[in-house]
DNA sequence: CGATCCATTGAGGGCGATCAAAAACCGTGG
DNA sequence: CCACGGTTTTTGATCGCCCTCAATGGATCG
């Protein structure tokens, strides 16, 4: 009866969590020309300096993007999960003001640029929904700002904790409680403005104070809501459809 | 000859920085209908939660984003100078995550959302242009998470002041050398993720070094080249049409 | 000329960085 | 199954950048 599904509704999924679309809108989508690939973990999908030709999804295991200053230290800008395109920043941009690299092995659908612009441009709601999804990003960047310029390592460890759980959550990707933090800690650090040595320290506070437990890099959250509050976490900024907390 | 030039060129003109817009676009969007306002110095223009059904242009004057922990620390995520749109970030989502306050004194022109995201509709380069704002935007919400992630205070001020100062010869602000800063050190001290005491120290340190001469809030450069190597910065981010640096 | 806001300076303390090393973990191959 | 090299996690000791608290001085404006 049906088609082996495109690997594209899962972009489809994520786009219709911030916006409408119908059933035309859909196909429409899902018609986009796409290369499948797979990555190994750390490699790069986009160098700053680069001029983007393609735009890529990632269908499995996580990504982020990242700055280096002159010095070379690193900074984690974002984190994206399965489901999430990661190259509308840029879109309709001349040249990478950043990188997006792999976290784990990945598998990544491409759509070339132009394709996806067309279509953006011929249906309005796709274009809308693809603005959506970067507004939404936009969204994500000013807590993380606030969250490094204004929280302690403990509540900015929680509060990205809390995000992430959020966000696979989402996109239906927790399988019961907890999830398998797909970063070191040497990367966590970057993520957060921290060295990885006071990231392993602050977490571990967290775990004596039994606001997650963890093995390995699976972590849990026995205390759900006094991690959120140590968090100073409000998934306002998420702008979920449907407020779930 | 010429009727009175409406206030939104001024918009224009910055849309213009990053995209190619016709004479018929330009004919269009100075068509917005639009109510002008002038508001007084830390002015509220969007609350967070708000629903915004308006979008403010800045014409004269300064304004920020900011947001606050629940401990109630500040922090300032994005400055804006005249003629930058101030909701575009919220031009399709329909609760405001974040203020936006204006630092001085500042001439607005509100647009009703409406016709904005019509006018976004119906001619694709305005949209494309309005998208390509919102992307340089994040842009530089990365760069500032990689300023307050991974700069000590004196790079991270000194880049804060380079990117004033370029951004402000963008849009044809400057007179001369140097610039007037128009925020105190307390609210420099939100947008850095430092303290007033320590951005005064630093401020005193980059001055010392003869980096800057202040006289008052007005602040100049004898040596900008000094000063950009101290702040690691490069205005890629900003893509600029013309990479002027 | 007081009131208020802002800039400046000093003293002291703490959070997170740095340096260094050991321990645990991992995939690989003998 | 164990030996291994490489990576990651963990722990300890010390340092320093920036914060905190507090007070003074300057500027502006009724």
């Amino acid at each position: 009866m049906t088609a082996t599904p495109s690997p594209l509704v899962l972009m489809l999924r994520k786009l219709e969590t911030h916006a409408v679309l119908d059933a035309a809108d859909r196909v429409a989508m899902l018609a986009l020309p796409y290369t499948l690939r797979t990555y190994e973990p750390s490699s790069y999908l986009v160098r700053e300096g680069d001029a983007p030709e393609q735009c890529a999804v990632l269908l499995s295991g996580f990504a982020y993007r990242q700055k280096l200053t002159g010095a070379g230290m690193r900074q984690i800008v974002s984190l994206h999960i399965p489901g999430e395109p990661l190259d509308f920043q840029h879109l309709f941009l001349d040249v990478a003001d950043h990188n997006v690299q792999t976290l784990t092995r990945a598998e990544v659908a491409t759509i070339p640029r132009t394709a996806l612009r067309e279509l953006a441009r011929t249906r309005a709601s796709i274009g809308n929904a693809i603005f959506i999804n970067t507004l939404v990003e936009a969204s994500i960047f000013r807590e993380w700002i606030l969250n490094i310029g204004r929280r302690d390592a403990r509540s900015r460890l929680a509060h990205f904790l809390c995000e992430f759980a959020i966000r696979l959550d989402m996109q239906g990707l927790t399988g019961g409680e907890g999830y398998e933090l797909p970063m070191s800690q040497e990367q966590l650090g970057d993520a957060l403005g921290l060295t990885a040595v006071h990231v392993n320290r602050t977490i571990k506070s967290l775990e004596i104070d039994g606001l997650i437990t963890r093995n390995r890099r699976r972590i849990s959250f026995p205390q759900w809501d006094a991690l959120r509050e140590l968090a100073d976490f409000s998934s306002r900024y998420l702008h979920l459809a449907q407020q779930r907390l």
